[in-house]
DNA sequence: CTGAAAGCGCTAACAT
DNA sequence: ATGTTAGCGCTTTCAG
């Protein structure tokens, strides 16, 4: 059986096609009588408004892509999951794309070639945005980057503060003592600027301690995954005057790392303090747990929501503005020990969240 | 600037909408010189064409929705992000969407209540669908629901072989000298027909080995995480006569049991010997590595979609069918410890991919 | 092989 | 407050 339209509601309501729409949208006033009358031949024709051609006659797709460069990097999946309520709220679907690392992809997608009418606007996390890809950017497109401003000052940007976050937890390390902190992540190449922001944060933390940098210890990854990080560590511990201390560009660097040190034999954190970044579930439970920057991943993924959401609207787009979310550092095992500690030691009853 | 339509660059090459439809989908032969005219009028004007009103016309929305419980599990983020690509080439987007283990919610995606046209099929991993809820299920959706089939044969189901999967995990700690073997994750009620095959598949090996089985040490948790595992674990280990085995029906439950068993200051596999389900990809990395149940996360996701396309091309549903993908058995540290073993000790050069 | 034109089902002027 | 109707931009039947 067909599926009844607005004008077969209209027919057997007995009424205009105008009004039918007006009660299905809640537009304009509508007479307590004809309401019903129309209620009541909605139920029983079994009425679902056709999504398709209500977006072509409003002009917009009631869809907004959330671009991400890998689904399956814990860090993502939280965001992910906290960004959808907030934009079915809003009305919105959410269109989840991921770029699979490659730069090529993560252009077609800001330039909307053929999926252009599909999604109102877009959330992007950068697996790394130039400064000169910026300018394949569709200027129609209403975007919210993730992640802190690198380049230009044109679109939305909501993060952290990643300097700060940076220095924090690097300063924690040398603040137990330890006096040779490596870094595993940095990417010293145009499409890195976020990772730098993290190096600088590492860099201003010794600074302020009155330390030097020992360059050789900042180890560069092409991505943030347990690979990567097991691979830098591995590196780092065939050296004879390996660190002791690691700050881990993300969680997943630090439980690659973790696994890399204690195949090599050493203990954690008394051989060597690993602290992280994201704050996944998955470190709340390894072992030893993880230290690491918590953001406020809710407050990220309703913001950037918020702000999409605004953009759409607004004709004319209004300047590109920042926004920095909170974050703090919990102490787990992996720098701490087991202590009996007001943040982490042994497992939780219930396991707080991150949000 | 408006955007151009069809109409525009039909007058731009001097030819008929119609003829411009033909070249853009390919549709109609068309003569090389006009088709020469007409891709030079569709760059001159930079022809895009609107999705949304192609979806109208053609009556269908070129989106596939694909619902899981939790899209921060990481068994769903890895088949999530396997699913996108094969999606992709049939020409279709993903709109994905988390139950968040709100029954409700599950009924109201597969009515397809306000969002009936939104998506031309479904895939769905129920969270429980129980008997009485197939009937509320759109008769018209299209749907391929991910794992083994457990109520009744209309649709069409993808997933491994649950049962034999759990009796070789289980045969395996049996085979180990284990005697005392638990299992965590049962769900003794209509929606856990899922959980309940793993049971079966335990209890069978028992039966295979001539070994009884103790009722006790068979563990309900109301879902497969974390916490839930290490809750059941702590729960075991209160007991007097702990286990030295447990089978987890899943890699996330086996991870929280691991933590239990280590704040406990227990050993693994020494005192208890831990074998997950999934095969996610912490699992790989954790200390110590888990055993696992490896389902085909690939072919799951391929043989999904093509079913479900092919359910969507044809008008009248097929019968549903069942398909079977293929499992394995993947033994790490967490039961048998840290041997040099061909699959899984230390830590490999590169990470064995899951697909 | 190409043109003309009728929808797809809804929204939103415009009119009453 | 409600009716009339012209689109939204594309697909596709029907002619030619």
């Amino acid at each position: 059986m067909r599926d009844a339209t607005l004008r077969d509601v209209a027919r057997v309501a007995g009424v205009s096609a105008r009004t039918v729409s007006n009660v299905v949208n809640g537009y304009a006033r509508v007479t307590e009588h004809t309401r019903q009358k129309v209620e009541r031949a909605l139920l029983e024709v079994n009425y679902r408004p056709n999504v398709l051609a209500r977006n072509l006659a409003r002009g917009r797709s009631g869809q907004i892509a959330v671009v991400v460069p890998y689904l399956d990097t814990p860090y993502f999946s939280e965001l992910l999951q906290a960004i959808i309520p907030p934009a079915r709220e809003h009305g919105y679907n959410v269109l989840i794309d991921q770029t699979d690392g490659d730069p090529a992809h993560e252009r077609e997608l800001i330039s909307r070639g053929a999926r252009a009418f599909l999604f109102d606007g877009m959330i992007l996390s950068p697996l790394g945005l130039a400064q000169e890809d910026l300018v394949e950017i569709d200027p129609d497109l209403p975007l919210v980057i993730l992640g802190e401003r690198v380049s230009n000052g044109v679109f939305d940007h909501v993060g952290i503060d990643d300097v700060e976050a940076s220095r924090a937890a690097t300063a924690h390390l040398i603040g137990l003592g330890r006096r040779r902190v490596a870094a595993i992540g940095d990417q010293p190449y145009p499409t890195g600027e976020a990772a730098q922001l993290r190096t600088r944060g590492y860099r201003r933390a010794h600074a302020d301690a009155g330390l030097p940098v020992d360059e050789s210890l900042i180890i560069p990854t092409p991505r943030f995954n347990r690979a990567d990080g097991s691979g830098a560590m591995r590196e780092l511990l065939a050296r004879e005057d390996p660190p002791d201390a690691v700050f881990c560009y993300s969680d997943l660097v630090a439980l690659g790392a973790l696994r890399a040190v204690l195949d090599h034999g050493l203990r954690v954190p008394e051989d060597i303090a690993l602290i992280g970044y994201d704050d996944i579930e998955e470190g709340r439970y390894s072992n030893p747990t993880i230290s690491t920057i918590s953001p406020d991943k809710a407050a990220i993924a309703t913001t950037a929501v918020e702000r999409l959401v605004r953009r759409i609207a607004s004709a004319e787009p209004p300047q590109g503005i920042e926004v920095r979310a909170d974050h703090r550092l919990i102490a787990r095992e992996s720098t701490v020990g087991r202590t009996v500690d007001e943040n982490s030691a042994g497992l939780p009853e219930k396991v707080p969240d991150a949000d």
